[in-house]
DNA sequence: ATCCTCCCCTAC
DNA sequence: TAAGGTAGGGGAGGAT
């Protein structure tokens, strides 16, 4: 089966995001040393490049060669100066792109065969673009082949003359995936048949295909995918840096060269802190844009849907009644908040202006991006097409182009990333960056820096994005909603308490349309007049939490800090389009492809998890049968039930089946399923296991237990794979009691399984301890990662990696006063009812040291000051490094402490290396006589 | 009080 | 036609 991984051919972040722009070097590396390995026959395409999109013939391999012999360049990834070379192109992509430049392979071929560049427009593939396409089969050409047959393609073992005639007799292209620039190569010998079938059946969840159909055209997965991409991109530029940032002498001579720089007077940001937001915008039409300069200044949206055409109503469609619904519920809600009877609620809905009559304007496709000029038409992103060509009847509609945007985003980030890596990622096209550091060393102008950063970023993406600057990240935000578009904004301290005032609620983060309603139900809509509130009252009316944040918010306050570093909760699959089963066993096999899809999502994110849970949304019954929205959910009621494992895994088995059991226990009728979800929480890492360590040995007689460390003898293990290790078992005090029973089968098919309904057993054999894990952690931030002894590189369970928040369970006295954002940097180890099988408490000392590593630089970046068990916890497992004779990562670890210590230039932060380093030098002197040497 | 489960809300 | 995903924060209410 095909799947999506085909899209994203690399399977992972290394490749698919993070490293994209090394991979693309590399693989035009590798075609420079073939290309100059290959005798060249000719230089007709000197100053050509292509690209090829999908299935061709000669194959995007020989067209490679072919381009390497004669002169021209291949591209595996798209360029904007490229030819892009098709045989044919899925409908969809073909549809709006522009065609101008998409060539017949043909024009390769024919053009070596003349030993002349021919004109490419002979070979255009579309000769009208924006007209409909004429299929271009490969049988067409076959006959023009002969004609190249006579080019040396035998350059490697294969035959190739006979590889292609046998290739195009069976070939037809295919729109397999409208999006992939890969080769798609399929044996399509026993497809041909299907070519019709396969054109019109991935229809509904209960065709093969769908799942990955569907995401490879889902915008909201490849946003979300995407976020998580850059996110991560993030996380890897830090873990492979040495923040220095020779980029930044550039930057600082661009400045110099600006024709109006800055005038003398500083900016002062509150706190005296820089924090920018930077956004592009309107990204996907923007990035849509670059090779359309003819549609720029119209309004423009980025949608599925063409547009335009009139469509005769779906048999069984009531859209009145569907959406009446849905603002019934609505009100519903509302008069719970407010207290007024739901019929005299008045608010805005989504639906609002489309009705059943309007086929003209009856086109559901979202939009999911719009031009400025758009906006001023009153179109918004999300917004029905039908409802906007109802506002501007011209709107242009382009595809959308889900490898562009991943290509910008990724030149966005590195370009931001040469200044800086106190980078907060938000999404693909959005994030914050603290300056602050940056600004001060080079000594320019934030508005200077704006500017040429900005500048940048536009040359070298071809897209704009607009900056805001302030003192906390709601300011720089904010601040950028006034900049766009392509503007800066500067909301420096004296002018915030103004500016708040008109800022409108619903612009605020975190305030959506729920909140907006709620607010303006008690009649506020801008942040001047909630401010006329007391705290009391908007926790009264939004929660504690959200009354507190509101409260801080509507007077331009914002104590959350940027975190730099991420760390995944949970991994979830879900599908709420085209769910139509016609019986249960579509449904079973659709949960298990599903399950699948989560699976392969755990591996890539190296997790297991112990809580599985199952969301279904099902048609209401008052609902029509019929959606609104072709193969929509419609007006659904939703439903989540979960369970928990007593291990946490990411065996596939053990996933459907746990699946399959909750959809069972739902009794859903699959005829009425519109949508369904999985999610898997309580992650814990899936590297391997501890492994049994030669450090405990000798540090468990050296070590004393620290109080708030107690530890416990375990008495039954988790899981074979502990059972050998369990002389060495360790585990805090803080750690849940809750423990997972021996299984005799092997790991990952134990099919053992514990419904959530049961009652926490595995309690028994040990007290309840830890009612307050928050409380224990917060006192020593380390205790956090015990872990089985273990030490260098030896595999290890990573306990600090997707564990669950902690910070959940911190009450907070002040809801005004924030809690610093602990959970980003430590987690408890896995599940507070995972049993870790450990004998005593070490600390630290279980972990590799590239952990403590981490663990330390995420700590050094949150701003947590350390407590002196903290600092305690450090040094011993660093003198446990002197004792078991790890010099030289020691050093690494030392080193690393330093160096960051020196760049927070923050007192405590360097009193505690001073101490850590004493502390290790007298170890040095016990163990070795002699100090260690440091740089 | 605190935890857990099942939601709801938000953001992109 | 149309592609209504995904992760995180948080609240309500029951169990402990």
């Amino acid at each position: 089966m095909r799947r999506r991984d085909e899209k994203f051919p690399d399977n992972g972040f290394e490749a698919w995001g993070g490293y994209m722009q090394a991979k693309i070097a590399k693989l035009e590396e590798q075609y420079c040393l073939q290309a100059g390995k290959n005798e060249k026959l000719s230089n007709i395409f000197n100053g050509v490049s292509i690209y090829v999109n999908g299935f061709t013939t000669p194959s995007a391999e020989e067209l490679k060669e072919l381009m390497s012999q004669h002169g021209g360049v291949y591209h595996t990834y798209q360029r904007s100066e490229d030819f892009v070379i098709a045989s044919n192109l899925p409908d969809t992509k073909v549809k709006n792109m522009s065609l101008a430049r998409v060539i017949k392979p043909e024009w390769i071929t024919e053009s070596i065969a003349a030993n002349q560049l021919l004109d490419y427009k002979n070979y255009l593939l579309y000769r009208n673009s924006r007209t409909q396409p004429q299929l271009n089969f490969c049988k067409n050409i076959k006959n023009e082949v002969s004609k190249v047959e006579p080019i040396p393609l035998e350059s490697s073992n294969t035959p190739k003359s006979e590889k292609m005639l046998e290739v195009k007799e069976e070939c037809v292209p295919i729109s397999v995936n409208s999006t992939s620039h890969t080769d798609v190569i399929v044996d399509q010998s026993h497809e041909i048949s299907d070519l019709k079938k396969n054109e019109n059946s991935t229809k509904t969840a209960a065709d093969p295909n769908f799942i990955s159909e569907f995401y490879n055209n889902s915008r909201l997965h490849h946003i979300s995918q995407l976020g998580a991409c850059f996110k991560q991109h993030v996380n890897d530029l830090r873990e492979n840096s040495n923040f220095k940032f020779p980029a930044r002498m550039a930057l600082k001579d661009r400045v110099c060269l600006l024709d109006n720089p800055a005038n003398l007077s500083p900016l002062s940001f509150e706190k005296g802190k820089t924090i920018m937001h930077i956004d592009m915008d309107c990204f996907f039409v923007s990035v849509g844009l670059r090779n359309r300069p003819e549609l720029r200044g119209k309004p423009v949206a980025v949608t599925h849907s063409k547009g335009g055409q009139a469509r005769p109503k779906r048999a069984g469609v009531d859209r009145n009644t569907e959406f009446s619904l849905y603002r019934q519920k609505q009100a519903k809600k509302l008069s719970k908040v407010n207290g007024i009877p739901e019929e005299e609620i008045e608010f805005e809905s989504r639906v609002d202006n489309i009705t059943d009559e309007d086929e003209k304007y009856g086109s559901m496709s979202e939009i999911a991006s719009c031009s400025y000029e758009a906006r001023d038409k009153g179109i918004s992103n999300g917004m029905f097409m039908g409802a906007a060509l109802k506002l501007c009847p011209n709107l242009q509609t382009i595809p959308y182009d889900f490898d562009g945007y991943k290509e910008v985003a990724y030149t966005l980030y590195n370009t931001v990333a040469q200044y800086t890596l106190h980078i907060e990622a938000v999404s693909c096209d959005e994030m914050y960056v603290d300056c602050t550091e940056l600004l001060k060393d080079i000594n320019i102008s934030v508005q200077d820096f704006a500017t040429v950063l900005r500048a940048e970023i536009k040359e070298k993406t071809g897209c704009p994005c607009s900056t805001g600057f302030g003192g906390n990240r709601l300011q720089a935000r904010l601040a950028t909603k006034k900049a766009k578009p392509d503007g800066q904004f500067f909301l420096t301290a004296d002018l915030v308490e103004d500016f708040m005032v008109d800022i409108k609620l619903k612009d605020l983060p975190g305030v959506g349309r729920q909140t907006t309603h709620k607010l303006e139900s008690i009649g506020h809509s801008t942040c001047g007049s909630l401010q006329s509130l007391s705290l009391i009252t908007l926790q009264r009316h939004l929660g504690n939490k959200t009354g507190a944040q509101l409260f801080d918010q509507c007077r331009g306050r914002d104590l959350n800090p940027l975190s730099f570093h991420t760390i995944r909760k949970s991994v979830s699959a879900e599908v709420n389009y085209g769910i139509r089963f016609e019986n249960n066993d579509q449904c079973i096999e659709f949960l298990k492809q599903l399950s699948a899809e989560v699976h392969s999502r755990m591996i890539q994110y190296k997790v297991l998890g112990k809580c599985i849970t199952l969301k279904l949304m099902v048609r209401a019954e008052e609902a029509p049968v019929e959606t609104a929205k072709f193969m929509g959910h419609g007006f659904c009621n939703v439903v989540n039930k979960s369970t928990s494992l007593n291990n946490a895994t990411n065996d596939v088995e053990i996933i459907t089946k746990e699946v399959i059991a909750l959809c069972k226990k739902q009794n859903v009728d699959p005829k009425e399923m519109r949508g369904i979800g999985i999610q898997v929480t309580k992650l814990e890492s899936s590297n391997a296991k501890p492994t049994k360590g030669a450090m405990s040995k000798f540090l468990s007689t050296t070590k004393p237990i620290k109080d708030d460390l107690k530890c416990e003898n375990v008495s039954d293990s988790m899981e074979e794979d502990f059972v050998e290790n369990k002389n060495i078992c360790v585990r805090p005090k803080y750690v849940s009691p809750q423990k997972v029973k021996t299984s005799s089968s092997p790991k990952h098919k134990s099919p053992v399984m514990e419904s959530r309904k049961s009652p926490p057993a595995k309690r028994r054999g040990r007290p309840p301890k830890n009612s307050k894990p928050n409380q224990s952690t917060s006192k020593n931030l380390m205790n956090k990662f015990l872990q089985g002894p273990n030490i260098r590189d030896t595999p290890y369970k990573d306990p600090m990696i997707k564990g669950q928040s902690i910070s959940k369970d911190t009450p907070l006295k002040d809801p005004i006063i924030k809690k610093i954002d602990v959970n980003e940097i430590v987690q408890e180890p896995s599940s507070s009812k995972d049993t870790v099988k450990e004998e005593k408490s070490q600390g630290l000392l279980g972990l590799p040291w590239e952990k403590v590593r981490e663990l330390l630089r995420a700590w050094l970046e949150s701003g947590q000051m350390p407590l002196p068990c903290d600092v305690e916890m450090i040094s011993e497992y660093l003198c446990a490094m002197v004792i078991s004779r790890n010099i030289d990562k020691l050093n690494i670890i030392l080193n690393f402490l330093k160096r960051r210590t020196r760049e927070m230039n923050c007192d405590r932060w360097l009193e505690v290396y001073e101490q850590i380093l004493e502390q290790v030098q007298n170890t040095m002197i016990a163990v070795y006589g002699k100090k260690l040497f440091i740089k």
